[in-house]
DNA sequence: ATCGGCACCTGATTGC
DNA sequence: TGCAATCAGGTGCCGA
């Protein structure tokens, strides 16, 4: 699952259902899905055998479980992975199984293994505890230290395609295709400008933008097409019904009623307004 | 510093 | 009906 707001949906799940849990058996089905802990699949399993969840936290669209020997185990869900409480409807994307001492299975489901699990330590970078391997992430538009106005500046530097900054989990965290598009046809830019060519208001409001639509989203849950997006206890949102651009190609824009386009931009689908957010003159 | 491309995977959908 | 091409909410690494 994706992009910010689904990533919070199920670390809330996990915060409420396994903070002050222990691990008593683990099971690696899929040694992909532990391939960024480099110690392998067996000292994964023996490091959280035993472990005591203390809470959780997430930058971005990686989410992580402290434990009580102050490591944490590490999340990311990649494009399809899920953690799931209780049973697990179709056994053949299972990759990860852990019993907790309540007598609840936590289980990592992903059909394409992009996600995965590590245990890493904590380190402490601009004054917030967050584990080694998230070091690298910015902070994201929700967290209360997330300084919109620092976040410009850099964006005035960057001689680079504004939708690729967006994307930039080091710039801004978690922000993915969609939000980028959502956020980008709210602030009525075209993700082909140049950030640096962008004012500082303008910048802004783009920021703005991101950081509304994506609370806007946790609200309902997150955005879900599919069942493969779903909370811990398989539950999809249902944000999809409020998106303003992404998927509506052929579609009327909600602000002007030009027709939405959908172009390849940077390998992926971008869609826009033609008139609300013009292509830049030269790009 | 920034880019375009590709690799990592599986499954659903589209088109011939 | 069959089969190939295309597409999917992400990330990271490569050479240019």
């Amino acid at each position: 699952m994706p992009e910010l707001p689904e990533v919070e949906v199920v670390r809330r799940g996990l915060n409420e259902h396994v903070t002050g849990k222990t691990i008593t058996a683990v099971r690696v089905h899929h040694p992909r899905a532990v391939r960024r802990h480099e110690a392998g699949p067996a000292d994964l399993a023996a490091r959280l055998l035993d472990a005591t969840v203390t809470g959780t936290g997430r930058r971005g669209k990686y989410l992580w479980l402290t434990l009580a020997d102050g490591g944490a185990l590490v999340v990311h869900l990649g494009m399809s992975g899920q953690m799931l409480l209780g049973p697990v409807p179709n056994e053949n994307h299972l990759r990860i199984a852990a019993l907790l001492d309540d007598g609840t299975t936590l289980s990592f489901v992903d059909q394409r293994t992009f996600g995965g699990w590590l245990i890493a330590d904590l380190v402490t970078v601009d004054g917030t505890d967050v584990p080694a391997p998230v070091a690298h992430i910015a902070r994201d538009p929700l967290d209360p230290q997330f300084d919109r106005d620092r976040v410009v500046n850099v964006l005035r530097g960057k001689h680079s395609e504004i939708k690729r900054q967006l994307l930039d989990q080091t710039v801004v965290s978690g922000i993915g295709n969609i939000y980028a598009d959502e956020a980008l046809w709210r602030a009525k830019v075209n993700g082909a400008r140049l950030a640096s060519g962008l004012s500082r208001p303008k910048l802004a409001e783009l920021l703005d933008a991101a950081a509304v639509v994506m609370t806007d989203a946790l609200g309902q849950g997150g955005t879900s097409f599919d069942s493969l997006y779903v909370n811990v206890n398989g539950e999809s949102g249902y944000f999809d019904r409020s998106l303003d651009v992404y998927g509506r190609e052929g579609e009327p824009c909600r602000r002007c009623g030009a027709v939405m386009r959908r172009e390849k931009f940077m390998n992926r689908s971008s869609f826009y307004c033609p008139r609300c957010q013009p292509r830049p003159r030269v790009r």
